[in-house]
DNA sequence: ATGAAAGCGCTAACAC
DNA sequence: GTGTTAGCGCTTTCAT
């Protein structure tokens, strides 16, 4: 069984392979009835392009890049996404990983871009705010999007996640509930992220005449251990607090396994929250109060957007961005204090 | 900035542009001297063959395909292995997705396989089990490496995780720990996996004189929903079980999660292992007791067996497989009965 | 609105 | 050992 090609659909169809290539680009031109029946004959072969032969030659590889830094839950959801929207626009998605440690980046990521044909890049945190990643794709005009940004660029179109107004309505809800010391874990310095999420919680406690103690808010690397450890100092507090706001999911746990070891109860000693929503967040014991953050959504957008302006020379700038908002998610981690 | 072709390179070099590319892909007949000049000349033109020229005329395409049903902590450790033997090797992964739910998964493999330019397949349970999915793949003579599958298949090698042993040496954990009464949580039916493991369940039994209670032996979905609903009925018998073993580990939180909610202490009132050791695993609260599956390693195997064979016409059977084994991961959530 | 011809950059099958 | 000649399956001109 060899492949069906565009001469195959030509010849059953009793057209040129030209008004095949047409149909499949959904190109004007055609008469409607002819490419109803190219459509049909298509259908009938389970004919479907090549990609191989398409980006040799023409201007786009109908291929998308998603880099990988680590993995991380975060990371799994945005490639859904992404993997979504490729689909449904008949691109394919290549994973590509980069290590942002290397001893030497710059060579690392010449030699991927080099090998790459892509359309498009999707960058996530903390990739898409590493300056030589940066350069190094911009050197090779190989467009990007990037997903929860720290800078501004203005090569490249960004994905926002409202972090802060999200931060903001996590800690009203603490807030809400009576809670008056809350701590904030912070993610590392790296992620624009982290900032972001510290204004919004400043800023909820600024509107009830509060402001962040120092001792309130620790630096989490967003992992599990780092939860743990952070919330170790903060309970040795004189004053501890009675709520602590963790700036992810996996930090929240953390927290929660400290606390749990520490024979506090949650949500009766100490209300958590975390953020992000990942699948473990409800299946952990207190299920966990969290921000769902749509990052499918949003690695869907950015992959539209790379397949939107692919083939158009990528030379002029593309659309300013995109902003989308978080759901507070509650569960049972959080309650008014003791 | 065009970019450097094979022509570039064999016109700066002073040879063939065959010449080139028998350096490039490090075939033998040329003369020693000559492929260091082509290798300099190359490197100094920056000069990376493209892959979509190479699989257009070539054989190969330097491209592998996962392929993806659904979203799991199992396929993510997948594809970070896959991912991790292609750099290794100069490949690319392309992630691809299939839903065996379709209402035409015949019209939508063929369609798949049409577009598709890779040089083998990883699949995953339980896609790697679908007759229509092998089928189509047999037809195409894609070549493809399943791991951890249910049937034999001449076509393709298997990894192998060693499941009935794993499930037994756990078994033999909790009845060393002195349980008697202990239940298993299977997986769904579709998954190969599910009776392997309830075979080493029942051998290490076996070895005690003891033999699987009916009313002991539920079935689930490998869901965190699924592993909630079974514990139920499973507490709610005239003799519950001391210790459960769910056969992954989204289902022993769901076993978990149900346990809390029935005040039931654990490890003290009740024992819960599960299997796979995801990420998360250690994060819930106590610590879960667990099978350290190698998917990544596995998978890197998988990918590594492909790309070996790669080129070689695929007509040729592959090797027959290859087997790993897992790893018994002893935390919190296992201790002896009350 | 449609088609014919000319490549895209590479590898395969043969020369020599 | 090395070069020559054809394509791979598509998109791009440019005709008509």
């Amino acid at each position: 069984m060899a492949s069906v090609t565009i001469t195959d659909v030509a010849r059953r169809a009793g057209v040129s392979m030209k008004t095949v290539s047409r149909v499949m680009n959904a190109e004007p031109h055609v008469r409607d009835e002819v490419r109803q029946t190219v459509l049909r004959v298509a259908r009938e072969l389970h004919y479907r392009p090549k990609v191989s032969a398409r980006s040799l030659a023409g201007a786009r590889s109908y291929q998308l890049g998603f880099l990988l830094h680590q993995v991380s839950p975060y990371a799994i959801y945005a490639q859904l996404g992404a993997l979504r929207a490729c689909r449904a626009f008949g691109y394919h998605l290549v994973v590509e990983s980069i290590d942002l440690a290397a001893l030497d980046l710059t060579a690392d990521m010449e030699a991927l871009v080099n090998g790459l044909s892509v359309d498009g890049l999707i960058l996530l945190p903390p990739v898409c705010d590493n300056q030589i990643v940066l350069k190094t794709l911009d050197a090779a005009a190989i467009p990007y999007v990037r997903i929860s940004p720290a800078t501004v660029h203005e090569r490249s179109p960004r994905i926002d996640p409202g972090d802060a107004a999200a931060a903001c309505a996590m800690t009203e809800h603490l807030l809400g509930l009576g809670h008056r010391r809350i701590a904030l874990i912070q993610g590392p310095r790296n992620h624009a992220a982290s900032a972001r999420r510290l204004e919004g919680f400043a800023q909820a406690l600024a509107a009830q005449g509060l402001r962040p103690a120092v001792e309130l808010v620790q630096e989490g690397l967003f992992t599990f251990e780092s939860g743990r450890d952070a919330v170790a100092s903060l309970l040795a507090l004189k004053h501890p607090p009675t709520a602590i706001f963790a700036s992810n999911d996996l930090m929240a746990f953390g927290v929660m396994a400290k606390a749990h070891e520490l024979g506090l109860r949650i949500p009766g000693d100490l209300s958590v929250a975390g953020f992000d929503d990942i699948a473990t967040a409800s299946m952990v014991w207190p299920p966990l109060t969290t921000m769902r953050q749509p990052m499918a959504d949003m690695a869907a957008a950015a992959a539209e957007s790379l397949i939107a302006t692919a083939g158009k020379g990528g030379a002029e700038p593309l659309e300013g961005g995109r902003s989308f908002s978080c759901e507070l998610v509650i569960r049972g981690s959080t309650a008014p204090p003791p």
